[in-house]
DNA sequence: AGATTGATCCAT
DNA sequence: TGGATCAATCTG
């Protein structure tokens, strides 16, 4: 079997725009050491959360006590309680003073998919005792590219999930999801209009 | 379809 | 300071 080497993203790989990033990080692993020990999960979905005329994003609003992460250097993790019972884990991007990030939705380990933000970060124990962490670092929280590459045609986009307050922005294909290869998308086809 | 749940944000 | 809102999930 082939060597592949692991390598820990570091500043400059979430300092890129931001959709770009999201598509990167598609294929990565999402790496979590605590107490009992070290768990990783390839990402599988994420969305791009672009700029303060986002208005999808928390950001939208100017910095705020909460959004302030958001506005602060890339490769910081960004955590939020969300409906008052679920957390979601952002990995800040682009440069500092610009808010942005990437959303991680579903991740699998294994052969089990996770598939949803809160459930993503029940099942890492991420909570917002991690919101600031520096992901760069290779200690609590980061993400790991193991050389498993990504085709384009791997890859779907799709609307974000739950923001359809959002106006003509609810409308971006800022959701980005890593197809099983049984589920890439077969060629364009022309249907009849019902 | 409806309940849940509490931090956050801004002003009926 | 109160209350609407919410980057979701679970159970019917």
């Amino acid at each position: 079997m082939k060597a592949t080497r692991t390598r820990i993203l570091s500043r400059p790989d979430f300092s890129r725009p931001t959709l770009e990033v999201a598509r990167t990080l598609l294929g990565t692993y999402l790496v979590r050491r605590n107490k009992s020990g070290v768990r990783s999960a390839r990402i599988i979905e994420v969305e791009a959360y672009v700029g303060p005329e986002d208005r999808a994003s928390h950001a939208s609003r100017g910095r705020t006590n909460r959004t302030g992460v958001m506005f602060g250097p890339p490769g910081i993790a960004y955590v939020y309680l969300v409906y008052g019972m679920h957390h979601c884990l952002n990995v800040v991007t682009e440069r500092e003073g610009y808010p942005a990030a990437v959303l991680i939705r579903a991740v699998a380990q294994d052969s089990t998919l996770i598939d949803g933000p809160g459930r993503v970060t029940r099942r890492y124990e991420i909570d917002r005792s991690l919101n600031g962490l520096d992901m760069t670092m290779g200690q609590v929280l980061w993400i790991e590219d193991r050389g498993e590459r990504v085709a384009t045609d791997q890859i779907g986009a799709y609307p974000r999930i739950g923001v359809d307050y959002a106006g003509k922005w609810a409308a971006k294909l800022w959701r980005f999801r890593l197809e099983a290869r049984n589920e890439r998308k077969p060629p364009a086809r022309r249907l009849r209009t019902p």
